[in-house]
DNA sequence: TATAAAAATCAACAATCGTTGATATATTTT
DNA sequence: AAAATATATCAACGATTGTTGATTTTTATA
């Protein structure tokens, strides 16, 4: 199913060099997907997006579900969960992952597809999936190499706070948060992350 | 447009009895709701699941908007954060609190729902204007009457804990909080919620 | 029983969506 | 210039959805 013969090189006659097209039509489904969440992202709102035919879409990524798969692909997280338990004083890593979590500028494009995974992911069995996968590897995975108590609760209660402050900041709109000021944000936060890695579990 | 008239009364003849059938439907509907959100809950599945004809459904309800209003309205929280912050000792808050939300056995249906608001907010304005209303009835303005500093930022932070803990449980199915013992559970919320609503915030 | 009205069913419409096949345009090689 | 191939457009299909109007069935009253 080769469109093009690669086996003797260079015989056929070469067409035109690449276009960014491909990369016009990502940016925007990357937009309306994390707009609009799965559903509601038309291929057509995302073809008229970018300025290009719905069918267009289809032929370089063969279904819906494959561009979101190949678009929706989230960056690393920009803050190794081990690397702060590990080299951070046990009582300042609320206040390390806190500053790392709220050095939101350079992360706009990152805090935007999140959002947008969030969205899908409530309504999504395989974006779902995708979550889980996201959750094991930077959070559960890390947290279990490090000699934390309880790694997988604190993990997942982690992840909520987190999640939650997507989705009520950016999703449903509110504004307690956003509204204040940085600094007060930040050491509130901190200490909830604090407590949330660092509360003693008796045994029982 | 009144279908009968009332101003003469027991004049005209009375047709069958009540039945059930408008109460079947709202159960069923919010099962679907919950279970599938907005979009991918649709009025054949809903009246499947009633076993009743998907027409019946528009009658009753005169449109999926409107099903969607008059069933997934939520029952009031059984619990006030007020109430708990002003007759509880502060440095048992988190535990009262933890303590009531973790009674999640009577609250089954209100569970459901709630992860069905969550589900439904994430992709639908009208959605997410309902969880802002729930929001500033239930957590900020009771916050706003107690003696809490931020009590804006702090309810939202809350909230965030609580829709995070729903979506990453019931959504998208993360065992780590579930798989943790009862008590051992209890116990780290409890923590969580009581740097949420005590952490010391300095003034500036 | 006859009848009026509610309760429920049936068939179909109009809109939207993902997707497809045919076709046109543009670009590079021969 | 001609051929070949990539790039892009166009029109339309099939499926699904919310909704509607006509019609049938059921029930209580006269």
């Amino acid at each position: 199913m080769i469109k093009y013969d690669m086996e003797k090189k260079a015989k056929g006659r070469r067409p035109g060099a690449g276009t960014q097209t491909r990369e016009t039509i990502m940016a925007s489904a990357r937009r309306i997907f994390s707009q609009s969440g799965y559903d509601r992202a038309t291929i057509r709102a995302i073809a008229e997006d970018a300025q290009v035919d719905p069918s267009l879409v289809i032929q370089y990524f063969e279904s819906k579900q494959q561009l979101f798969e190949q678009t929706m692909i989230l960056p690393p997280l920009a803050l190794s969960l081990l690397f702060v338990i590990q080299h951070v004083a046990q009582e300042q890593w609320g206040m390390h992952i806190a500053s790392a979590l709220s050095q939101s500028g350079i992360q706009q494009d990152f805090v935007m597809q999140m959002t947008g995974m969030v969205r899908v992911a409530a309504n999504d069995a395989h974006g779902a999936e995708m979550m889980r996968t996201l959750h094991q590897q930077y959070f559960v995975s890390e947290l279990r190499k490090s000699a934390v108590t309880q790694p997988d609760l604190r993990a997942t209660m982690l992840a909520s706070l987190v999640i939650g402050l997507l989705y009520t900041g950016n999703i449903i709109g509110l504004t307690g948060y956003a509204a204040a000021d940085e600094g007060t944000r930040r050491i509130l936060l901190a200490h909830v992350i604090q407590s949330i890695l660092t509360a003693p579990i008796p045994n029982q």
